[in-house]
DNA sequence: CAATAGGGTTGCATTACGAAACCAAATTAA
DNA sequence: TTAATTTGGTTTCGTAATGCAACCCTATTG
């Protein structure tokens, strides 16, 4: 039967996945950030196959992750750039950058290192906080009585 | 042909999408997180078919992102909890659901709100930060020159 | 002792993915 | 001016992944 689609979930996380939680979706993304722009790039940096690479570009497109750009005199020169949307996703590839670092170290030499523009400093970990900028853990949040949402949906009782 | 993997790829975006970047098994590390922790549950709440509930929660135990705990007295009842490596994967997750709340709010209510179990206040919203606390965007961030991944593999140039 | 719950496995139909070939418009090279 | 190349796709086809339902075995409950 057919992937199963989470458009119309209450869960946010899902609706999300919906959108760039396929395995090329989040790297066409992490491209993007990087400055690619065009089909042929994609294709080459990626090593992704024409067909899905079609697909996954009109995909971002419709969901606005992406915006297509016709560039060129008469047409037939087309760039991809990232949306608003899409330059939000930022946090998210950081955090999974971060999280592979760590977890799975690259297996030839020191991880991509990124640095502020401003002074030329690594960034800081990605980390859940607080309003007043404590660290939080899985443990440390809980969703409030009267939101938690009914079992058997999509989402479970609590968070801890 | 088999789905392409990225074990060995220099990006660590990549790598970790290849342990968590299938359709199920964030929304299996959300569940868990939830506190989820029995086969039958994660079944039930995600309406996933039981094969790939199988095939998803060994992967995550090979993966070391779940650990599978025999339970009661004579086995044949099992647990599956987060790791460290796991319970790591909160900032991923609560990136993605800020990003899914911001731009799908859900179709019905609310967005899942999470709340500092220490005075009650709602948690901060995920962003990349310098060292000093600033809040940083795609274009604040750079890649020093000697760092840059050559071109052609899996990485592109400059960031930003 | 029968019924049910937990945790899987097996078979089968449907769908998605990947590789390579093919295509057409627009550039560039000769 | 014609031929080759680049860009951005689409088509075809074989393989892999998904979903559903049915089946299995071991504990526990009634």
């Amino acid at each position: 039967m057919a992937r199963k689609r989470f458009d119309d979930s209450n869960c946010s996380v899902a609706r999300a996945l919906n959108e760039v939680g396929d395995w090329w979706s989040l790297l066409i993304v992490l491209q993007a950030m990087y400055g690619v722009r065009r089909f042929v790039d994609f294709q080459q940096e990626l090593g992704i196959a024409r067909n899905i690479l079609c697909d996954r570009l009109a995909r971002l497109v419709d969901n606005e992750v992406l915006q297509k750009v016709e560039v060129g005199e008469h047409g037939s020169r087309q760039e991809y750039r990232l949306t608003d949307k899409g330059r939000d996703l930022f946090p998210v590839v950081i955090a999974l950058r971060q999280w592979g670092d760590k977890w799975n170290p690259s297996p030839d030499g020191a991880p991509l290192n990124l640095r502020d523009r401003e002074n030329g400093q690594p960034i800081r970990a990605m980390a859940v906080q607080s309003m007043d900028g404590r660290e939080l853990t899985v443990r440390d949040v809980y969703v409030p009585e009267e939101d938690v949402p009914e079992t058997g949906s999509q989402n479970a009782g609590s968070v801890g």
